[in-house]
DNA sequence: TCAATATGTTGAATTAAATCCACAATACAT
DNA sequence: ATGTATTGTGGATTTAATTCAACATATTGA
């Protein structure tokens, strides 16, 4: 990469915490399956190394990586929530009556952070 | 990045939509709290054009990005459930009395993908 | 116990991810 | 309708993600 962006080279601890969180259950769910890092890795194309990273939680690793592991596990399924408007009641609540393709300066709620 | 991975580099289609689907998401999660890309790069630190990239579900960028988005929107609680142990009911089958802590080739389940 | 093997660790090399810039296109608000 | 701001796009640059090799450690199974 290019210069590395702050929320891949220091993510905020709660980010950093769900990660580790993530690749530790990466590692719980390989492990139940008798599987070896290295039959992951196959699985997937990457190497075995990669594959340990994504379960220690590596913030760098590509989002295909983290993804292609639940997909060997059989657990891609979960990651169709993430996100999902569904489920965003808070989201529901600050839309308007139109959905915006844009954000209008103007109009935003929250301009500082 | 050295050689990329094929994960990374042509994912299984699979988990190509999954991302795609996921970059919607954020989408219209940004867009409902009317919020600029350019917002919700400041927030975690990013280029305008790596929050753009997420959006469309490019499998490359990092999870932290991702996730990072994830909690630019106050949604990163839903990566919470991703490979949940709790949630894993054919893992909890799968897996015997005693739980390794790596998985022997002799016992492997399934040796040939 | 002992052999076999899964996993951890380190360092070096390679290449594409992330950034930035400049301009174009599009949607918005007035 | 017009001006403004958001977003899209392509190219050039930088640097870290990924790979690989080789060895060390730890765990398993017999």
């Amino acid at each position: 990469m290019g210069n590395r962006s702050r929320i891949t080279e220091s993510p905020p601890a709660a980010v950093e915490n769900a990660l580790r969180q993530f690749g530790r259950n990466l590692r719980t769910a390989r492990l139940r399956r008798r599987l070896r890092i290295q039959d992951v890795a196959d699985r997937i194309g990457a190497s075995r190394f990669t594959v340990a990273n994504l379960e220690k939680g590596k913030p760098g690793a590509s989002a295909a990586a983290y993804f292609g592991a639940l997909w060997a596990l059989g657990l891609l399924n979960q990651a169709d929530n993430l996100a999902d408007p569904d489920r965003d009641e808070e989201g529901k609540v600050l839309e308007s009556a139109r959905s915006p393709r844009r954000a209008s300066r103007q109009r935003r709620l929250d301009n500082d952070f």
